[in-house]
DNA sequence: AGCAAAATGTACATATGTGTCAATCCAGAA
DNA sequence: TTCTGGATTGACACATATGTACATTTTGCT
């Protein structure tokens, strides 16, 4: 039985701690992730904390993979889904910002903010920025774009994404809606067709008026 | 005579307090920003602080100030800069992108960090935001462009930025300038001329090879 | 029920940070 | 040159954090 599970009785486990440490960083940023007020959240001893962890670089260790292992697989899936025309395959894209089991954006932009005082993580972050570009790029290119505007476009893309994480905009979802027409528009230079961006409200659930 | 500044013999000030508190945010973020490593910095005693400032608080607020007066301003002036065409009054704001008196990025991306664990920053933050996406529609719309074009269009421009200060990608200034010209076609959707692209660069003592 | 492992808690040592206070230092005016 | 007030300092009190040693409780298993 792997023994870091909740699954017996015990009140702590490994998954408990770094639960409460990553809802401590989306909220505060990594300086918050501090094991005390960990365990008061958690009504624990603060010492359990080292039953399950070496020290709190371990744990901050652990949220670094959990990151890893969760944002960057979804931007690349999505870019190399199937589609017929560009502008699908951007609405594929699309679905990342929409869809937090595809994309978690507070996590992304906290880990970002852990990267301005860790030269480490900063590597992390730069690794999983060249990734995600390149594979938006081949989308580009699979249409028919050169290699020089699939970079630029690819990076506009992805770009303005990172930068609507930054600036922590919580728009409702007409207003967002309303906008992905003109940035489809904007990054493939040519309009999504009705029937698209049918599919891609039925995607999620969306019923414009 | 203003007491603050460094004038007379003696060794602090509270200027020399702020610089190094802006320093320090640059580097490792706000929670960096402790009076004991600034003194350290400084050569001074932690205590002498308190003749400066109240608190720490004070010294924090400091630093919002010194943003908001200076990353603001300098995309509103440029976005109202006189321009011929939409191609060349982009150009004008892409100067911010390259001039580091007229738009400090790294400032911006810790004041943005900061923002993640202060509500009171967030909302600063998000204001401006707001007045600068505002500057660049209106940019928009003095070319022709329609409210909701003129306002994604400006969101584009903007938020790509934002990105790429989120990214922290130091790329050099050949690779961005090669870059340019793609990013106003994007942008504007008409591609700049030669000699607003030869104007731009002599503005920036850039020579293409 | 009883044992051993798993998990928790208490106590201690240490480090780093904040802010107050009284004592002092020192540049320039009288 | 002495006076004066702005500038500087170390000592003190306190808060919060990390990590270790060891005692204690809880739980699963026999």
């Amino acid at each position: 039985m792997d023994q870091t599970l909740n699954d017996g009785g015990w009140r702590g486990s490994q998954e408990g701690w770094l639960e409460a440490a990553y809802e401590s960083l989306l909220e505060s940023g990594v300086d918050s992730v501090k094991i005390l007020p960990l365990a008061k959240r958690l009504n624990l001893s603060r010492t359990s904390f080292y039953w399950f962890f070496k020290d709190r670089e371990e744990l901050l260790a652990g949220l670094v993979a959990r990151w890893r292992d969760k944002n960057t697989g979804g931007i690349v899936r999505q870019s190399e889904a199937y589609a017929e025309t560009l502008a699908e395959a951007m609405l594929n894209v699309f679905d990342c910002w929409l869809d937090e089991k595809l994309f978690d954006s507070q996590f992304e932009f906290a880990i970002r903010s852990w990267a301005l005082q860790s030269a480490e993580i900063l590597s992390e972050v730069q690794d999983a920025d060249r990734t995600r570009i390149e594979a938006l790029a081949r989308m580009f290119m699979r249409f028919g774009h050169s290699e020089i505007s699939a970079d630029v476009r690819a990076r506009t893309t992805y770009l303005v994404q990172i930068g609507y994480i930054t600036m922590q905009s919580k728009e409702n979802i007409a207003l967002r809606m309303k906008r992905i027409p003109e940035y489809i528009a904007i990054y493939t230079g040519q309009v999504p067709q009705q029937r698209e961006l049918d599919r891609f409200h039925a995607r999620h659930e969306y019923r414009p008026d």
